[in-house]
DNA sequence: ACTGAAAGCTTCAAAAC
DNA sequence: GTTTTGAAGCTTTCAGT
């Protein structure tokens, strides 16, 4: 699979904003809409593109904290029983088996600190082989971005 | 803002896949098609909705390495021009400002162990004021996904 | 790999409920 | 205030180049 200039355009105009009429980014680089079309085609079938989303703002459903959770585990074995459970839980955006001290990472979005809590306590210290956790809150996030060449 | 039924049908639908035609959603919930649009232009107006994004598979360009990085500061105030650094490194896709041990918080990107090393040891570790840096390496991502309700 | 045309979809404004 | 209508523009598909 090559990518040429063109896509490269068509691909950064769409990850700025999905929404773009290919008949912009057609009339950009100066050949037909369908042939944009097909390109795009294309790019999906060769597995670079993984999809559309919407993507929505976690604060205007109130979801102002964010954090970072390393869990301990008892035993590496516990690893799939326990994320299982992590899947049931709703404000868990990201789980990662990583190496150094944590056996799971995860990224999770809470309401407030209060719920963050909670959860911590109640909802992932109660999972079965779940020892102990570390909590990093992000107080302020600055870059947010994809990969994209 | 209240949300009824049908903006969680029309978020849902648009959440797993932005392309959904709005007309297939009108049908569904059995109003016109312009009338979703609306809806959805007033989500949008609200705030809820941050955008449409095309998401790349990273793996098909070659990015194969997740890792997370805490990055210990000599001193906070520090953290300003140490953003706009790492603002210039591509492969670091988020940065958080953290409570806990690290001052900042960065998931990176990268082809391989090596790149990251090269990363680690280059290019973030001679930002002025990064004094050491620990590394958490993905090995396998079980969650990803968006607060949606 | 690109074009052009037909069918279906989106968008916007105005009117209807 | 939300929904439908209708017209213009955009997307999608496909035969043809």
């Amino acid at each position: 699979m090559k990518i040429d200039g063109i896509d490269k355009i068509i691909i950064k105009r769409l990850v700025n904003d999905a929404r773009t009429p290919i008949l912009t980014i057609a009339r950009e680089v100066g050949i037909s809409g369908a042939a944009i079309h097909q390109r795009l085609r294309k790019l999906e079938k060769s597995n670079l593109i993984e999809g559309y989303k919407l993507v929505i703002n976690p604060k205007a459903l109130g979801y102002t904290t964010t954090a970072f959770v390393g869990i301990f585990l008892d035993a590496s074995n516990l690893y799939s029983s326990a994320i299982k459970r992590l899947k049931e839980i709703p404000e868990i955006v990201e789980s990662h088996y990583t190496t150094g001290n944590y056996a799971i990472f995860i990224k999770i979005m809470c309401k407030n600190n209060e719920d963050l809590m909670h959860l911590l306590n109640k909802d992932i210290q109660n999972i079965k082989g779940v020892s102990r956790t570390e909590t990093f809150i992000s107080l302020d996030q600055q870059i947010d971005r994809q990969i994209t060449n």
